[in-house]
DNA sequence: ATTAAAACATGATAAAAATCATATTTAGGA
DNA sequence: TCCTAAATATGATTTTTATCATGTTTTAAT
């Protein structure tokens, strides 16, 4: 479904998000532990996030990552886009050019539907309503 | 989602099941085209689908592959089993070890009751009802 | 100013997935 | 029996994804 690395990035703007501001930002080092992932890999990964702009960070001593006001404003579904590219989703399960609702695959009811609603949740939902949920109790973190 | 061994396969096995009987058997050099994979990637993975007992298929002239009654009475999660792998659909979204429906994920509620679905109907329904459903004209094939 | 701590940039390596190529085996038909 | 058409087995190559490693730049604190 999602790339490794659009797993991992993910979760550390999640984690980020609830537990980062512009004057507390974090280390790679002191996300790779908590979210699970290989702390070199993601550390390419933030890089890659920072240049474009779904999250900011800050050089030198005291630096770090963190979540502005404007990151927490994106979707889910941009992180995609930036780490696997578009069309992850727009694609039939089967990638067929010509499938579609008049001339639906034989996969394309089953999946369709539900596929949908997963899409318009990434698409719909900031950043900012999934760190109320989890601030809320409603999801978890330990990622 | 899939993996494209697995999307191939589905697409060939779909084929097969409306196109094939033991007695009118294909070549693999006849399905290839139709369903738009690479020949030789397609014969690689039928001769995989034909060890599996998957797909069925006799050697010689007048050989070719062809789904047998046993042949398809099987699902197609049983497909994406042999070619992927089982767990492919066993994980959560993030892949989290812990995340289930007590300790939900933030992405859990989002995807979990479509995945389920999508779940359930590539386990049970049987590929004969795929072939039913194409034949109905209620899905379409041009794969 | 100097030092050290952090992100940044770049590239090397490894592993997995997809693709291509070819020799071998089986079986039907002349 | 011999030839040819097909699947089968095997492995080589390429591409993509994931991972690791290391030097460079920025910046806070001394």
């Amino acid at each position: 479904m999602f790339s490794n690395s659009s797993k991992y990035a993910i979760k550390a703007i999640l984690f980020l998000a609830v537990n980062s501001r512009e004057d507390h930002r974090i280390m790679v080092k002191d996300i790779a532990g908590p979210i699970n992932v290989p702390q070199a890999y993601l550390a390419k990964l933030l890089q890659e996030l920072s240049r474009a702009d779904v999250i900011s960070s800050k050089k030198g001593p005291k630096g770090g990552f963190y979540m502005s006001d404007e990151n927490n404003k994106l979707t889910l579904m941009h992180v995609i886009d930036v780490i696997d590219g578009k069309d992850r989703f727009n694609t039939c399960l089967l990638s067929l050019e010509k499938c579609n609702a008049n001339k639906p695959c034989p996969l394309h009811n089953l999946a369709g539907p539900s596929r949908s609603i997963l899409i318009k949740s990434l698409s719909e939902n900031t950043i900012i309503d999934f760190s109320n949920m989890i601030k809320k109790g409603k999801v978890y973190l330990p990622l």
